[in-house]
RNA sequence: GGCCGAGUAGCUCAGUCGGUAGAGCAGGGGAUUGAAAAUCCCCGUGUCGGCGGUUCGAUUCCGUCCUCGGCCA
């Protein structure tokens, strides 16, 4: 007989909203052997998080805290290699299936709301980027346009490119890259089943500060507070390596983007200051937009106090449920 | 104090040969399937600096005042 399994805590909210907090307070209380669980595992959803040298701008926890509460995630990758949803719902997975094995409660905890998604629902069986095939297409469209991009797609998949815009050099590119290495239609991939998600009871909480501009006056605030720590440093580190430019996943991240632009000479570090903070802001803003349609989601107010025990109460409830 | 220039959306500015105005940025809403901190879509009423005058009608022309630049004293 073995226990039900630990239901997986999914903490979403957007940038500078204060999830990690919340996280690390969760942990400490499950550690304290008061809950039917044996502690949590804490597993990073966050897409920027996963690049190693990458920690002021990314706003990641100081190492001394992850040393203790140590996180999933983090640090797995170089800014030179690019992740994925669909290797995040992979590890992920794994990550959840471990913590489960122990009778802990996985605490997924990030800002990536396509990464928690693909976790959740699975994808369609698709093909890994290709480099080579990406570099053609882009050549391609260089030459000639991405609406002549967009024309070729409606041909081979029309109902693709009946949901894609003309102008959207990211997914035209997506699909004609389907259709190149697989010789099937986006459409027809979509049509087929998907990967299995996440299995078990799921609570999720989302973190949503009331007022825009509370969430805008921390957001400067804490873009303010990383320049001071170093973050600019930080960037010319990077950008120092022959290997990392600005089209990389890595690179193009917010704030990163901004300074890597004014350290090639492009914008003054005032400029490049204040547009990484709106870089930012509308950043959260589509984060916002990720929780609105998120179903099932208990969205709290960060400042409430009693954040902590209204979510261990969520837990203890998905698990009664689960018994039933 | 004199001369010149400028005052129009939160910001930078365009424009109206007199019929009450529109771009970029910011901001808001939405989409989101191996790059997602990415990529894209939609959303523009504001005493046109104040007060007078001319006019059927003034943000536009005229007068005057105010504010901010610059030059000259």
């Amino acid at each position: 007989m073995s226990l039900p399994n630990a239901p997986a805590l999914f903490l979403m909210g957007p940038t500078a909203s204060g999830k990690s907090g919340l996280a690390l307070a969760l942990a400490a209380a499950l550690a304290e052997g008061t809950t039917p669980w044996a502690g949590a595992r804490l597993i990073s959803v966050d897409s920027a998080q996963v690049y190693r040298g990458m920690d002021i701008g990314t706003a990641k926890l100081p190492r001394a805290t992850l040393a203790r509460w140590p996180h999933g995630l983090i640090d797995i990758l170089d800014p030179a290699e690019s992740y994925s949803a669909s290797r995040f719902r992979d590890d992920a997975l794994a990550l959840v299936a471990a913590a489960r094995a122990e009778n802990r409660v996985p605490i997924l905890v990030g800002g990536t709301g396509l990464y928690f998604r693909a976790l959740e629902n699975g994808l369609s069986e698709l093909p890994t980027a290709d480099a080579g095939v990406r570099e053609q297409l882009s050549l391609q469209a260089t030459a000639q346009g991405w609406p002549a991009m967009h024309a070729q797609l409606a041909v081979i998949d029309p109902e693709a490119a009946s949901k894609i815009e003309p102008n959207d050099p990211q997914r035209i590119l997506r699909a004609l890259e389907i259709h190149a290495l697989t010789g099937r239609t986006r459409s027809a991939h979509w049509a087929a089943p998907k990967s299995a998600g996440l299995a078990g009871p799921v609570v999720k909480i989302g973190l949503l500060p009331p007022e825009r501009a509370t969430l805008h006056a921390a957001i400067g605030e804490r873009f303010r507070q990383m320049m001071e720590a170093g973050f600019l440093e930080e960037v010319l580190k990077l950008k120092t390596r022959a290997d990392l430019h600005k089209e990389l996943p890595s690179i193009r991240a917010v704030g990163y983007r901004q300074l890597w632009e004014h350290l090639s000479g492009e914008c003054s570090l005032t400029d490049a200051v204040e547009r990484g903070i709106i870089a930012t802001r509308q950043y959260a803003k589509r984060q916002i937009t990720w929780l609105r349609s998120e179903p099932a989601l208990q969205l709290i107010d960060p400042r409430m106090s009693n954040a902590l025990h209204f979510t261990l109460e969520q837990l203890q409830n998905a698990t009664i449920v689960q018994a039933r």
